[in-house]
DNA sequence: CTAATATTCTATTGTTCGTTAGAATATCGT
DNA sequence: ACGATATTCTAACGAACAATAGAATATTAG
């Protein structure tokens, strides 16, 4: 094996990750995936992808080995094959972040309340959920929160929140978190919230974020 | 613009990367800009691509913002962007690592050498770089030790090293350095030192490595 | 200005990939 | 075993891409 030949086989392997992560649909899909295993069917849903083509992407993916699958029943679930791929995705959004002036103009088009919500860093979080001093609410879908959730937060979905504002506290600040920073629940979350005479802010990164910290990250039955 | 819209399009942007990333020869080229910057003629030589094909792998480069460029004469410089951008191979290297049972199989099949060596971790070769106890040499070529190599270390590439073996004491051990765990200019290196009697390790790491560690790098005139 | 060198741009061709339709497979409940 | 449901496999078409040849551009030296 010549040297060539060593350097075009390896570099080959790592092309083949990259493969997997150039398309737009598949990214979202690991996205989604971060958040805990899911079926065919709603990962097609969620992402709006007729199912022929969500199977195809993930067929792409698995032959990257970046996801695996279980069956139950007559359903398949997906799930990534392990947190280096979490750190993978987060290495390419930051570099995303750091280099393409078109990421900054997009997600502040759409999320222009983002930033007068005052994040929540990781560490900060992380501190308050210590201290205990603030209420943590997880307002992703229960499916989500059920899969893994920060230790001591509320499970209340933004589609549940209006009604059930009683269960919060109003003395206590209360801290939102969802998927990651791109993710849009917390947002309309600490919206709500605010209009309703809470102080609120939201976590800058989502669930995932916490994760490949090495945060403790416990699941529901 | 709607959520859909918005997640089209970001995610649209991040697989630009994932794009740049997903073909073996751009990712060679971009594992030897992390040692410094080159010109188009010296990457195509050292990938031994033709020339017309690296000018159109640097431009698909460009076009992600992952690279730049400098003009000096006739000569145009190309140079990765910024240090997220070593950051993200080194994760996606991970990655493959990690995942990708074919790499530790085509590493172990062409440097099955290598972990005979008892390779020195980032950390270690930092405590002993500190301590001054050994002699850390620098193996890749001339122009890429100028470009930026570890406080400290000498300049011997190794087509230079079997001339230059009086310049190196046999009495501390020595350290020998390259571009990174794939690169083999410190395997040859302490494969040479130690049939001449030296006791001699090679970095995991190389100087990629080093710096996005954070550690300092020194560059010559 | 002209010639020489390094690089990029334009255009062409063959290949690969995404999408999608239709057939096939796997599991479950009856 | 049969029918229903969820998913995958096979195949085919069109769009995007890599490789590459030829023309064009930019810089320097004379």
């Amino acid at each position: 094996m010549s040297q060539r030949e060593f350097k075009g086989a390896l570099y080959e392997q790592f092309a083949r990750l990259g493969h997997a992560v150039s398309s737009p649909k598949r990214l979202e899909m690991l996205d989604l995936l971060s958040q805990g295993e899911k079926t065919v069917e709603s990962l097609a849903e969620q992402t709006e992808t007729p199912l022929k083509n969500t199977s195809a992407h993930l067929r792409a993916l698995r032959q990257a080995r970046l996801v695996e699958t279980r069956r139950e029943g007559t359903y398949v679930y997906y799930r990534l094959a392990d947190d280096t791929v979490i750190r993978f995705l987060q290495s390419l959004q930051a570099l995303g972040r750091s280099r393409l002036a078109e990421v900054e103009q997009i997600t502040n088009l759409y999320l222009q309340r983002r930033d007068q919500l005052q994040p929540v860093s990781l560490t900060e979080l992380r501190r308050l959920v210590r201290s205990g001093e603030v209420t943590v609410i997880d307002v992703r879908p229960r499916e989500e929160y059920e899969a893994g959730h920060i230790p001591g937060a509320l499970s209340v979905p933004v589609s549940e929140l209006p009604r059930r504002l009683k269960e919060i506290p109003k003395s206590r600040e209360v801290i939102a978190y969802c998927r990651g920073p791109y993710c849009v629940y917390s947002v309309d979350a600490v919206g709500i919230l605010r209009k309703h005479g809470y102080r609120a802010r939201r976590a800058e990164d989502g669930l995932p974020g916490w994760r490949t910290e090495g945060l403790e990250v416990v699941a529901s039955a």
